[in-house]
DNA sequence: CATACTTAGTTTAATCTTAAACCATTGTGG
DNA sequence: CCACAATGGTTTAAGATTAAACTAAGTATG
């Protein structure tokens, strides 16, 4: 494959999934969640400290301050100081953070299966195989 | 699979782009361009009008005037007004611009190169055709 | 223990992005 | 023709994101 169809694909994938989360974010919003903080909360039990979100996430510390917070005043999430790293916040989801969580990944799910009608079964088998080898 | 799965084959999908994307991000911004402007730029010949790049690249209108007016500013770029509708600029690429978009592609490749070694020439075939039913 | 070094998280200030309103031109129905 | 809606593109002003500098806490070294 040449060098520039390698690019190609790329730019298709991320262009696939910059407009299907766009399409989303109305229905993700009315949950009271932005995109990407639907992402990091997502994150936050497998990863329950800032500093690790954003290593996860690839995103700056303080944009994960930023989010941290207002999923704090959403009351999505809330902050324990670590007893044993005066330093570190240990963040736990909320019962209602996690009734958010869920329903917005299947928002999510809903919104990447309406696109994948159109391909075949067998296509979309395919796909996610190839998905799952790259990830 | 689940939803949830479903939702997160997904955002892994994501998190794989954003930071292949960053790791690259570097190298392009030595050629002179970001790599949104990078991404813009590979599209120019094939939809060489502001309004259909903001459609194709899924991004509102005053964000396609911004990179526009950088590219032209950096000499990659440079625009006519359509005789034919006065409304509109068609957009060329210049002999610069086509340089450093095939160099910024080359990086690119070669960022997303290593992903995509994990599969077979037919299996990078198939993702592509796959990709390109669903963008 | 001091001193210097690293790490967690925040603040501030600058930059990037974009919704809303705008102007100019073109298309259209009466 | 002539309102009037639609389209292409820009401006402005607000909001989102983040680099750089900072505080506080922990770790290591002599």
């Amino acid at each position: 494959m040449s060098t520039i169809d390698t690019a190609k694909v790329w730019s298709l994938n991320y262009r696939l999934l910059v407009s299907v989360i766009a399409a989303v974010a109305p229905k993700i919003a009315a949950l009271g969640l932005d995109t990407k903080e639907l992402f990091l909360l997502g994150e936050v039990e497998a990863h329950p400290y800032p500093a690790e979100l954003a290593a996860v996430l690839v995103m700056p510390k303080p944009t994960v301050t930023v989010y941290v917070k207002r999923l704090e005043a959403a009351g999505f999430l809330r902050r324990e100081i670590d007893a044993a790293d005066l330093r570190r916040h240990r963040l736990l989801v909320t019962p209602a953070g996690r009734k958010a969580l869920s329903r917005g990944l299947a928002l999510l799910s809903d919104a990447f299966g309406a696109r994948l009608e159109r391909l075949s079964a067998s296509e979309r088998t395919a796909l996610q195989r190839l998905l799952e080898k790259l990830a």
